[in-house]
DNA sequence: CGGCCCTGACTGATCGTTCAGTCAGTCATA
DNA sequence: TATGACTGACTGAACGATCAGTCAGGGCCG
């Protein structure tokens, strides 16, 4: 029918299939016939469009990661960077995509979360997906913010794992804070904003407030 | 010799070779071959004293835990709470542990970090063995920072992924910082301590600020 | 017919786990 | 002190299951 614009049915499902394994129990947990059996295909399928595992693997990530990149350099580009609350902007433009639409929902962001923490094959995934755009961050946070590259790069890190802390774990966050109902997804952009903003500020204001 | 008060000392190369090979790949990736071969022993050994290997692994988690959990309550009940600046204290007493000594190590550091993101076994090992402290962690900043229960339990989740998000990488924040240098230890409880106290103090400063 | 999508059947390797059995050392009895 | 029963620590070999990956061929469509 109307699959003139689709390019292949099984390849979103295998896609889909992968991004929900490998985000309960990683790389390793995941084994391949699972995949193939969530999808609904063989496990030859799998090779025969992703040759390996690792492979398989990667273009899960990609998918997203172009995704996310896309709508932060969207939201970066509209920061008008003279304002004084320049910075809430940046972060927001960091922290928002990969818990919208684009972000792949919680599948996807286990995996983010994952590829911070993870080892070698993740490193070379990250250094290759996310590290281009990262450095503009960087760069955008200290503007924004008047630190310097070195706390800038600190900074990045930091409200990256302020992110992955919230959007990892569900359950404990809320366990902790003693509440039923979950934080929506505006609320959480708009707490962690408040608190990267606070931390970022506060990273170099030792030096600010005594500039003897 | 003098191995009058030594439990075993496979038992430790056991743990210890463990806490190696978790770290690397996470549960799903490590085998109990190359674990014993680390270790110097039979896999049946490994059987032998934990039975399986997700024992063993809750073993590999507890052992650190238990060490971290210990200088944490007694950093925590050192800290004058009356003091204006309790709230730096109280980070510290949660940060600086799994930092040092009684931290294991970058090794355990990783298996730290995974246990946040982690799934269900991660998960209930996190309920287990650090949940009650977490509690205990959660007043302590609601007091000393003078915010709500709610603004507490979000701190205390988004302070321990600034944590994770500066330990689980070695490598990233410095090529992110554009320094050769690695930080110390010294210096990076101080960091984390600034951003951290500066975000919390931000959770709650919009109310404060308008109070109408 | 030629090319692409796709599968069932299969491979060798590796997985966690089990098991029968060895070995050193302890303890009680003689 | 010598001896036999007993125990905990430990291993080599093997278990069935599962792993990622291969391959020959079937069906469909231009």
């Amino acid at each position: 029918m109307h699959d003139s614009f689709v390019i292949s049915d099984n390849i979103v499902a295998i896609l889909d299939a992968a991004e929900q394994e490998f985000s309960l129990g990683g790389f390793a947990g995941a084994g391949m016939k699972a995949i193939a059996a969530r999808a609904g295909v063989s496990t030859a399928l799998l090779h025969y469009h992703y040759g390996t595992k690792d492979r398989l693997y990667q273009e899960v990530v990609r998918r997203r990661s172009q995704a996310i990149n896309e709508e932060r350099m969207n939201l970066l580009d509209a920061v008008r960077m003279s304002d004084a609350d320049a910075i809430d902007g940046v972060i927001a433009a960091l922290v928002r995509p990969p818990l919208g639409p684009s972000g792949g929902g919680r599948a996807y962001a286990r995996i983010f979360a994952g590829l911070i923490v993870g080892q070698e094959r993740d490193q070379a995934l990250v250094r290759e997906t996310y590290d281009p755009i990262a450095l503009r961050f960087v760069e955008a946070i200290g503007a924004a913010a008047g630190i310097g590259r070195d706390a800038a790069g600190l900074a990045y890190t930091m409200t990256l794992g302020t992110l992955i802390s919230v959007i990892a774990r569900d359950g404990r966050t809320e366990r902790l804070m003693g509440r039923d109902a979950l934080l929506t997804e505006e609320e959480i952009v708009a707490r962690i904003t408040r608190f990267a903003r606070g931390g970022i500020e506060a990273l170099e204001r030792r030096q600010e407030e005594r500039p003897d």
